[in-house]
DNA sequence: GGAATATATTCCTATATAGGAATATATGTC
DNA sequence: GACATATATTCCTATATAGGAATATATTCC
């Protein structure tokens, strides 16, 4: 099988760096139009079109015509369900002291695992 | 251009569902042996390897032998990158007055203008 | 050394891009 | 209506999978 489409999910969607570029114009929840995209992150037009469908397709943009232009918004609500899922890991990199404690006795660890087991670590 | 590898970032890494299972299994931070990934998710074995490896590439998962073992342990700290890039937008759905408040102005505003307009919204 | 166990790697295939080029569609202006 | 502007869509291609099957490698045990 091949990889999931970029529409399946919101994490597909993100993993384009291109998107996150096209997402961080639309950062400040305003709307902008596709031309200001383009001029603002110089990439072709075609080019933005197809990411900020990609991006509609999974929700996290919106889209109203307004006269020639179409205005697209950010729709940060979904990006949340990232956010929930990374979330659960900042315990790891919160506690900054604990982590440094962590690591230490893991280092120690594995170096004593090698010493008995003769063999070199990764 | 294809799309970039997954080994590229670990947005990319992240994008595939089932390594985020294999992620939630490392999520306790302690050492955990390829078979146990494999009982636990009913997964074939050379897919979690598959996919432990490209974890490893990009960092988010560290490796060590133990006998004929290969003990995996998450390297949270790689994920942080997306916690902080995800946690940029955070406000919108923190303040949940705010956001309600956002969006009726907004819908009042794409009535208006669909109305002054004469076209439909999307 | 040989069998068993644990894990990684290779080969193959169907599929999904992402970008570029060209074109289509819609809207505004005169 | 003709033309300009804004945006979307189509077509094409190179590339990168993810999973399954088979195989290779490493380690332990007897």
């Amino acid at each position: 099988m091949a990889r999931a489409a970029t529409t399946t999910d919101v994490f597909n969607a993100i993993a384009e760096p291109r998107r996150r570029d096209v997402i961080g114009v639309l950062a400040d929840g305003r709307e902008h139009a596709v031309g200001e995209v383009v001029v603002r992150l110089r990439m072709a037009q075609p080019a933005v079109s197809k990411h900020l469908g990609v991006l509609r397709k999974v929700g996290v943009v919106t889209v109203i015509r307004r006269g020639q232009h179409r205005m697209y918004r950010l729709n940060a609500a979904e990006l949340k369900t990232v956010h929930d899922w990374v979330r659960t890991f900042e315990r790891y990199w919160t506690h900054q002291l604990d982590q440094i404690r962590r690591r230490a006795e893991q280092k120690a660890q594995e170096r004593l695992i090698s010493k008995v087991s003769g063999k070199k670590e990764e």
